[in-house]
DNA sequence: CTCAATTGAATTGTGGGCAATATACTTCAA
DNA sequence: TTGAAGTATATTGCCCACAATTCAATTGAG
């Protein structure tokens, strides 16, 4: 091993360490915001996705938020035993399962309005050092994705 | 609600979803390329730390990865019954559990020499913006922290 | 010196992620 | 029309993440 590719086996150079820590020590900031709302962050991500499209299956809300059904599946039914969703089966075709907002489930984005300026400001972050880091991040997943 | 706060609760809008994907994205990355090393990515950042600094305790490898005892205990059960290191209680300080780099996982460090390298190419991106993207996600993790 | 407070690790319980597999349903071509 | 291939979801099993709790060991104030 040369002692040039050595030296970028230390984790504090580490890219994907920082971009790691960062998103688990973003979630843990939601976990405050949400605790009203009663849930996590996986499950606040797929009540944006309905609060949009209040009715889709799981494969469309696996390909929005780039989850499969292994996570899906327990997830939805937890928003479901809160009464947020429902779960039906299509009729057309029984394979699919759609998913609807409930009217509480449609009730609760009114709670979740002042979310994303509050993390804004926590972030403490000006909004274009934010937007750019979004911008890499993005670029980032698509190189990844291409593979 | 206003339309303007509304606004912010679309998905593809939100800098924590691209995090939080492209940090889930990078962990499905490292998996072929730790998959000779038969280790997964936090076990790989684990042996990071301990190529550095073959011997400490679970604390102090905690407070370098942000994990606590709860993921770190299991974590160092599966590494040390892969033969990669040792679990031995401190002799001064009973409460103490040291962490020690085996002989083989120190040789594992050989086969690790690549990865960073390839991981870098996979991202397809110039180094200068993901130093800059390094940057800005320490610099947001610091600011969390700090609440 | 003693006992209350603190500390380090482990355990428990809940909730993601995801690969691999299973199952039921649908489609399509021979 | 039938059987093979493809599709959508669910299940299982393993691993991480973390809050809350427990427990033993240590420390320190009085």
């Amino acid at each position: 091993m040369s002692a040039e590719h050595e030296d970028y086996l230390v984790l504090e150079k580490q890219l994907c360490f920082s971009l790691y820590s960062a998103s688990h020590k973003l979630v843990r900031s939601y976990r405050l915001l949400l605790e009203p709302l009663d849930l996590t962050y996986p499950q606040y991500l797929a009540m944006l996705v309905l609060w949009q499209q209040p009715e889709l299956n799981v494969k469309e809300l696996g390909e929005k938020l780039y989850l499969d059904s292994g996570t899906l599946t327990p997830l939805l039914k937890r928003l479901e035993s809160k009464g947020l969703v429902s779960r039906t089966r299509s009729v057309q075709d029984e394979r699919v399962v759609q998913i609807r907002l409930t009217e509480q489930g449609k009730a609760l984005k009114t709670q979740a309005s002042h979310i994303p300026m509050a993390i804004f400001q926590q972030s403490g972050l000006p909004l274009e050092q934010l937007l750019q880091l979004k911008h890499s991040c993005d670029l980032l997943f698509k190189q990844l994705e291409a593979l």
